[in-house]
DNA sequence: AGCACGCCGACT
DNA sequence: GTCGGCGTGCTC
């Protein structure tokens, strides 16, 4: 039933899209989260228009829901079975080949398979049938009477403005309403309920086009301007849109009604396709290949469309991986196979992105976040259809609709951004292996700082290694020169962390015009606020996290809520205004910056300077025209960008990630250094660094000064064997959360109590089973929510699995809870 | 998720 | 007795 990560046995492939048309009954799941698929009958005249990936509307208990057919029902009937209502789509949203792909997911994250089709399907599609409610007349006479409670009261006036939904009508009063007021209020006749169906917002957009047909118009005052239209419509053979025309002739609108009226132009809607790719970007040309990256590319090209295979592809930063992946992407294109090019989620088009389209220009669809649901849903539709064959996009387009899958391509395979950490928690990186493994096709990650779980699974010779060790051009690796931050540890403010080291080396390229990046992964001014006269750190109300001063914005923001408050507010605890600020972010690096050096010119880069948009990419293109001395940012800075010429890059303090209670830190900070490191020296001249770190000695460091990746990989190997972690054992998290402290403690700790019940009532999870916790969360409260957590531990992922499933199934105690819930996270990623 | 049912305490 | 709050369980 549960499949082992990479180790699937469920295979099974479908052959043809119409279901055998004896069969009447279809196998649907609900876009709700419930974990059961149901069955219904499909009325004869129906049965002709179904196919798996269809959707249907369906009767769901009281009302009507969207569900999505899976194949045919192999349930035998023990209940009555329903027909389904309506036909939503005249063809499938996704090919069948998915369906398998679906039900895996939905088995190994433990998730409901309708919800995790509705997260994959553009959003804004479904049809839903809400309780609406209205008043009535009498209702009307009601509210004028004295004397009636007041929350009736407060219904009754809601409702007089105009019907609502019931569920908006619990949001707008606030305070929980009962249903059994409302079924009072209706059985009594005050108001009324009606269902109603909604939803369905986006789809194909269409626009009026307009064609030729004659030109014999008769001579009047009007002539001239309608010849003119003509003649323009006519200049254009596949006809014109409507909205085009009256781009380049104003006042077009009277003249074309009157000329489609006489029968002079005709018109017809067409699907246009939103283009969301903004400014063009001018094409290139496939450069020559490196040796290396030669061997990359025909090791892979050789393999596609021979069943599957996974690659790791580990090059140093500078070595062309793009370039490899783009080659790829074109030999498939050549064979006949789509590829698919996942990229980290970053503000909205990266490097690679632009770099694609340059080469293969309107030959590809792109699918990110940024894109309205009417956008997602064009490029969807173009992707089913068969008009484009590579696809590029962020997490998400792991679910793109693409039947002849050739190549998946994981591009920083080791970015935690494949990872969704909200509703339905999945792993991208993961799941492009299990979808490329499931349709003979190619997976290729793709890093210069794999992840350890990646590394390993070459080592076991799951995946092939494909290695880039030589930069493009003979260009050599930047020099890193590790400057020890505890040497200056009694200086004064901005200068504990602006060394001479560090300073003399900005200098030195100020003076010669090359550009320097400092990297410092934090933002904000000062992170760390505290009252000068008695010591309270300024927090949060609702994270008890430090507020972080944003001296542009003059307010304290939390990172974690957005919850922000003026800049000029008191100590919470002993009213006293004199803050002392301490600790420092990106921010307060760039106003040291203008101070020590006036007349370079100084740019930020991280989520403040970049929420606009657009702004990222003027900020890139100041960067390439020159117009940018010092480059302060976050670590959005050593994301796939490529900057030719910077030449200086200077880590202000590299520890921060170093302590987090977490497995992982090592390898996140050898990762973020490495990155950020290699983005020094792409250019002719020789790259330099400057790494300060209060911890000299530590492997992640001294490994990253020389992006020696295997000596790295090698040490932290034998901490993750030692103490039993990933890779060489399987985690499920369970995150239990909840608006109240105490409860919320209490169901964690009910939580914990049934999951040691299971695990020494059972034999089979004798000593295969390790249970961490619960323990209150390393942050206890976010957003007002308390936090708890609980980590299983096993070497097998199937028992962890049936553990879990024994909860959800078993004890609905533990996930019915209405005022705890308790998160499933199969292989966490962030846990704290 | 959304809805109904039904058990309980508080009130006429 | 009955009203309304809240926990529980079901949806083909």
């Amino acid at each position: 039933m549960v499949c082992d990560l990479y180790d699937m046995k469920c295979n099974e492939h479908r052959e043809g899209i119409i279901l055998p048309e004896v069969e009447s009954h279809i196998d649907v799941a609900v876009a709700l989260p419930v974990y059961h698929t149901y069955t219904y009958q499909v009325p004869e005249t129906l049965i002709p228009f179904i196919a798996i990936g269809i959707r249907v509307l369906v009767p769901f208990g009281q009302r009507k829901v969207t569900g999505y057919i899976l194949g045919p029902s192999k349930k035998t009937e023990l209940f009555e079975i329903k027909k389904i209502i309506d036909i939503l789509d005249d063809k499938p949203l996704f090919p069948e080949s998915m369906i398998s792909f679906f039900r895996w997911i939905a088995d190994y994250y433990m998730h409901p398979i309708g919800e995790v089709i509705k997260s994959a399907l553009p959003g804004g599609l479904n049809l839903y049938e809400w309780t609406e409610l209205s008043i009535t007349e009498p209702g009307r006479n009601r509210l004028q009477t004295n004397g009636i409670p007041v929350l009736e009261k407060k219904i009754l006036s809601l409702l007089d403005d105009g019907a609502l939904l019931q569920k908006n009508l619990k949001t707008k009063l606030k305070t929980e309403i009962s249903t059994s007021l409302i079924r009072k209020m209706i059985h009594s006749g005050v108001i009324q309920k009606k269902m109603i169906l909604k939803g369905n917002h986006s789809g194909s957009l269409k626009e009026t086009f307009l064609t030729f047909v004659h030109s014999d118009i008769p001579m009047d005052q009007h002539a001239e301007k309608r010849k003119k239209i003509l003649e323009f419509v006519r200049s254009h053979e596949n006809g014109i849109s409507q909205k085009a025309l009256k781009g380049n002739i104003s006042g077009a609108q009277s003249s074309v009604a009157y000329l489609v009226r006489k029968g002079f132009l005709s018109e017809s809607m067409r699907k246009v396709y939103r283009d969301p790719l903004g400014d063009p970007i001018p094409p290139d040309r496939p450069p020559d290949l490196t040796k290396e990256q030669q061997t990359a590319v025909s090791a892979v090209i050789r393999a596609i469309g021979n069943g599957f295979s996974a690659y790791l592809l580990s090059g140093v930063t500078g070595s062309g991986k793009t370039e490899v992946y783009m080659q790829i992407a074109e030999f498939a294109l050549k064979k006949g196979f789509s590829t698919l090019i996942l990229v980290p989620e970053i503000a909205l088009i990266s490097q690679t992105e632009r770099r694609f389209r340059a080469r293969f220009g309107e030959r590809i669809a792109v699918l990110h976040s940024g894109l309205s649901s009417g956008e997602k849903y064009d490029q969807w539709e173009r992707i089913l259809e068969e008009k484009v064959h590579i696809v590029i996009g962020a997490r998400s387009s792991i679910f793109a609709p693409i039947t002849r899958l050739g190549v998946i391509i994981v591009d920083e395979e080791h970015d935690s951004s494949y990872k969704q950490e909200s509703r339905f928690r999945y792993n991208a990186r993961d799941l492009a292996v299990v979808r490329a493994k499931q349709q003979d096709a190619i997976a290729l990650l793709g890093s210069a700082t794999p992840s350890i779980q990646s590394y390993y699974n070459a080592d076991l010779k799951k995946f092939h290694r494909l290695r880039l060790t030589k930069r493009v051009k003979d260009r050599a690796l930047p020099h890193v020169r590790i400057v020890d931050l505890c040497q200056y540890r009694d200086e004064r403010g901005i200068r504990k962390y602006i060394t001479p080291e560090l300073l003399q080396e900005i200098k030195h390229n100020l003076s010669r015009g090359e550009q320097v990046l400092l990297f410092l992964n934090r933002r904000g001014y000062a992170n760390h606020p505290i009252c000068a006269s008695c010591g309270e750190p300024m927090v949060c109300k609702n994270c008890d996290i430090s507020l972080t001063l944003h001296k542009r914005i003059n307010a304290y923001k939390c990172h974690f809520c957005g919850f922000s408050k003026a800049s000029v507010s008191p100590c919470e605890k002993c009213g006293s205004a004199s803050i002392k600020l301490l600790g420092m972010g990106t921010e307060k690096v760039a106003k040291a910056m203008a101070d020590l050096f006036p007349k370079a010119r100084i740019s930020r880069m991280d989520r403040d300077t970049t929420v606009k948009k657009g702004s990222l990419l003027k900020i890139l293109k100041d960067l390439k025209n020159n117009n940018i001395d010092i480059l302060v940012g976050t670590q959005m800075v050593a994301k796939g960008h490529d900057f030719p010429n910077i030449t200086l890059v200077g880590i202000i303090c590299a520890d921060l990630s170093l302590n987090f209670p977490d497995f992982r830190s090592s390898e996140q900070t050898f990762q973020i250094l490495a990155q950020v490191a290699g983005r020094a020296g792409r250019g002719s001249v020789p790259g330099r660094v400057i790494l300060q770190t209060y911890s000299p000695d530590h492997f992640s460091i001294i490994t990253a000064q020389n992006q020696d990746y295997s000596k790295f990989y090698n040490q932290e190997i034998i901490f993750r064997r030692a103490l039993n972690y990933p890779p060489f054992s399987r985690l499920i998290q369970l995150k239990i959360s909840g608006k109240d402290q105490k409860t919320t403690k209490t169901h964690a700790i009910f939580t914990g109590e049934r999951c040691k019940q299971i695990l020494t009532n059972d034999p089979t999870f004798q000593n295969s089973v390790e249970l961490l916790g619960p323990v209150e969360a390393p942050l206890p409260k976010i957003s007002g929510y308390y936090r708890w957590q609980i980590l299983l531990k096993g070497s097998k992922i199937n028992l962890l699995h049936a553990l879990v499933h024994k909860l959800l199934f078993e004890d609905q105690k533990v996930m019915n809870n209405r005022a705890v819930t308790v998160a499933i996270d199969v292989d966490p990623v962030y846990m704290l």
